[in-house]
DNA sequence: CCGCTTCGTCGAAACGCTTCGACGACGATT
DNA sequence: AATCGTCGTCGAAGCGTTTCGACGAAGCGG
C-alpha cells in the first residue's frame, strides 16, 4: 500500500502538494500535477480513506438506511437503492445500506454518534418516526424518502400519491367504471401511521367523491390470503363492484386468485389496477397488470443529489419534491361489461 | 463531540487508560475502569470510528457486495443480508451492502483498496468471476455465498444444490410421478457460468437417472413470458410430463398461468416445485407452491461467522460448507392421475 | 530478603491524510 | 521603482485513536 508520502518521494515535491492535486484545494501548476500524477500510476496509489476521513472530517460515505424486514425488498425498492448508488457514485461518494430495523434506535444512535456517515437518506417514513428525531439530534444530514407528518425542517422525496391515486380512478372511470374498490395496506399498517397508505385511503376518497362516486376501501392483510380476504369483504360491501385498485403488491395475488376462483375474468368482469408497482411485478400476473408504475430510481437520484447538494453547497436550503407514479395500461383493466353498468344505479352513490 | 481527551481529563487518567477500557488490550483495574465508564457516561462518548480505523488499521465495517440488477432482491437475498447483520452486530462490525454491479470491477478495486472494509461477503458468484480475483489481489479477506469453480483456496457457504434437487426430485417420485421436467434459469444465464444453473442441471440429470428416469430440462428467460414459452417447450419435448420442478422463481408464476391457460389444473394434471424458494414467494401462487425453502439468513449468519472468525482468530483456515434446502409440501404437488401413470412407458427412459 | 515476573498505568509515537500559515517569484498597479 | 496581490509550493500542526516501551508496585519462589 502506498502512501501519499511515497508518491511526494517519487515525485519530488511535498506531501501537501500531492493532497493539493488530488482534492483541487489550492492551484496546482500543470507541470507538478503531472509529475504527481504519473507518481500515483506508477505506485497504484489509493488514499486511505480512513486517514482522509479522520483528516477532513468528512468520510465521503452516505447512508441509505432501510428497514429490512422479512418481506424482502421488491424492485420498486431495488430501484430507489440502485437509483441512490448511481447518483452518489457521481458525486463522489460510496453509498451503503443499512438495515437498520425500526427496532433499535441504539444502534441508529451509535451509527449517527460515530461520524462514520457523511450524511443518511432514510426510506419506508412512518408519518411520526423516531429515526428522524434521533438523526436530528446527531446532527446528521437527512434526505427522506417518504414524509414525516410534518416536514416543515425536513427536505424529502416522496411519490406524489394524491396525484397518482387520480390518475387511476381516471382511468378507471374513463373505462366506464363506477363501482371501485380499493384495497389499501392492513389495518395495522394503517393504525400505524403508515403514509402511503393514510395519504393513498385519503386521496381515493377525495378522487372518488370528485367523481361522485362512493369510496369504498378495504385493508388487506399483506399476504395472498389477507388480499383473498380481502376480496370477499369488497363483494360483501359492494357486490356490484367492477373494478379493484390495490396498493398492496403482495396481496395482489390473493386479489387474482379469488377472483379466479370465484369463476370471474379479468378484466372482463372485474379490472384491476395495481399501484406503486414496479413493471416487472405487473408482468408476473396473467393477464399482466396494469399499473401506476412508481418512479423508483428517480427517487432514489433525487434524494442522493438533494443530500450531496446540501454537504458540499453553501447553503442548507431544503429540498421538497413530489414525484407522481404513471400509468402504464397492460391487460388487466377494460370498460365493464354492460351488466355492471346497469346495476349502477344513483342510489349507491352516497352510501358508506 | 466528546473525544477520548476530554473522557481522560474528567476521570483523571491518561488517554490511553481509557483506550484500554474500550478496547481491552491491557489489564486495567476495576475501580480505574469505574471511573472512565462514568466519564464516558457522563459525557456521552462516541468513540470517532474514522480515528480508530486509522489507528488500529481495521475499520470494523463488513462489506456485502451484492450485484443489484433490476430484477430486485427476493425474500430470499433479503433473508442473507438480515442473517448477516444480525450475525455481524453480534460480532461487534457494522455490516454494509455495496450494490456494486458485475461491471463496475473498478469500483470494486478502488472499494477494496482503500482499506475501507475488513472483509468481504460475496453474494451471486460466478463459476469464474472476476470480482474474486480482484478481491484476493487487493488482499482483502473473502468469503462467498455461492461458489466458484476453483474453490481451494476460497471460503464458502452454498445452497447443497445436489441434495436440494434430490430431495425435490424424490419427492415427485414417491407421489408417483415418472416424467418430470426441470425448468432451469435461461441459456444465456448457463452459459454465463452461473454455479447454481449448472449444479442443479447436473444434479437433476444424476437424481433422475438414479431413478431411471429421462431428465428432460427447460432453459427459460426470468420472465412470466419465458416461463409461459418454458412450458410450451416442455409438452413439445414431453407430451405426458405430470411434474414440473422449477429453479426459476420469476418464470414460476408464467408457467402457472400456462398451465390454466391449456385448462389443466394444479396439482391434479401437473405437480409443480419451486426449488431455493422463500415461502413468502410460495405463498403468492394458487395454490400455494411445495417449495424446497432455502435456508436464507442461516447462509448470511455462517458467512459472516466464518469472516469475522478469520478476521479475529490466529489461524487463517477456510470455511466451506454447503446447505440444503428444505421441503416444505404445499398445495402443488399430489400423485398423478392414472392417465398420466399410463403413458409412462418403459421405452422413454432411456432416451436424452 | 532478593531478583523476577505480572499488573496497571503513563507518555509518546505512530496511522495517512487535510489544511493553515508562510514564503518566494512574478506580473500588475500606482 | 516600490508596492501589492496572486500563484504555486512547502513545512508543520493537527484529526482522535491505538499501541509500544517504560516504569513503579506488588506478588512469588528460592
Amino acid at each position: 500500500m502506498a502512501t501519499m508520502h511515497d508518491v511526494a518521494r517519487l515525485a519530488q515535491v511535498s506531501v501537501s502538494t500531492v493532497s493539493y492535486v488530488l482534492t483541487g484545494a489550492r492551484p496546482i501548476s500543470q507541470a507538478t500535477r503531472n509529475k504527481v500524477l504519473a507518481a500515483m500510476a506508477e505506485l497504484d496509489y489509493q488514499p486511505n480513506a480512513m486517514a482522509r476521513g479522520l483528516a477532513s472530517r468528512r468520510s465521503r460515505i452516505l447512508g441509505l438506511l432501510m428497514p429490512m424486514d422479512e418481506r424482502g425488498l421488491g424492485a420498486t425498492e431495488t430501484a430507489f437503492v440502485t437509483g441512490a448508488a448511481a447518483a452518489a457514485s457521481v458525486a463522489g461518494y460510496h453509498l451503503v445500506l443499512s438495515p437498520v430495523g425500526g427496532g433499535n434506535l441504539d444502534d441508529l444512535r451509535r451509527l449517527a454518534s460515530q461520524r462514520m456517515l457523511d450524511g443518511v437518506v432514510l426510506m419506508e417514513v412512518q408519518l411520526a418516526d423516531e429515526r428522524v428525531t434521533v438523526l436530528q439530534e446527531a446532527g446528521v444530514p437527512l434526505v427522506l424518502i417518504g414524509r414525516t407528518g410534518d416536514t416543515s425542517q425536513l427536505s424529502y422525496v416522496d411519490i406524489d400519491f394524491d396525484q397518482t391515486v387520480r390518475e387511476a380512478v381516471a382511468h378507471l372511470v374513463g373505462l366506464g367504471h363506477r363501482r371501485i374498490v380499493y384495497v389499501n395496506h392492513s389495518a395495522a399498517t394503517l393504525a400505524s401511521g403508515y403514509g402511503p397508505a393514510l395519504r393513498t385511503r385519503d386521496a381515493f376518497t377525495a378522487a372518488m367523491t370528485g367523481h361522485g362516486l362512493d369510496p369504498v376501501m378495504i385493508a388487506a392483510e399483506d399476504s395472498a390470503a389477507g388480499g383473498r380476504a380481502a376480496l370477499a369483504a369488497a363483494f360483501a360491501r359492494a357486490p356490484e363492484l367492477t373494478a379493484v385498485l390495490a396498493m398492496n403488491e403482495t396481496a395482489i395475488f390473493g386479489i387474482l386468485g379469488e377472483l379466479t376462483g370465484r369463476g370471474l375474468s379479468v378484466p372482463d368482469d372485474v379490472s384491476v389496477v395495481s399501484m406503486v408497482t414496479s413493471p416487472q411485478v405487473a408482468e408476473l400476473a396473467t393477464p399482466a397488470l396494469t399499473a401506476m408504475t412508481s418512479p423508483g430510481s428517480a427517487l432514489g437520484r433525487i434524494a442522493i443529489e438533494a443530500l450531496t447538494r446540501h454537504l458540499d453547497g453553501p447553503a442548507d436550503q431544503r429540498h421538497q419534491q413530489l414525484l407522481p407514479c404513471t400509468l402504464e395500461i397492460r391487460g388487466s383493466t377494460a370498460a365493464p361489461r354492460r351488466s355492471a353498468l346497469v346495476t349502477a344505479d344513483p342510489s349507491s352513490s352516497d352510501g358508506g
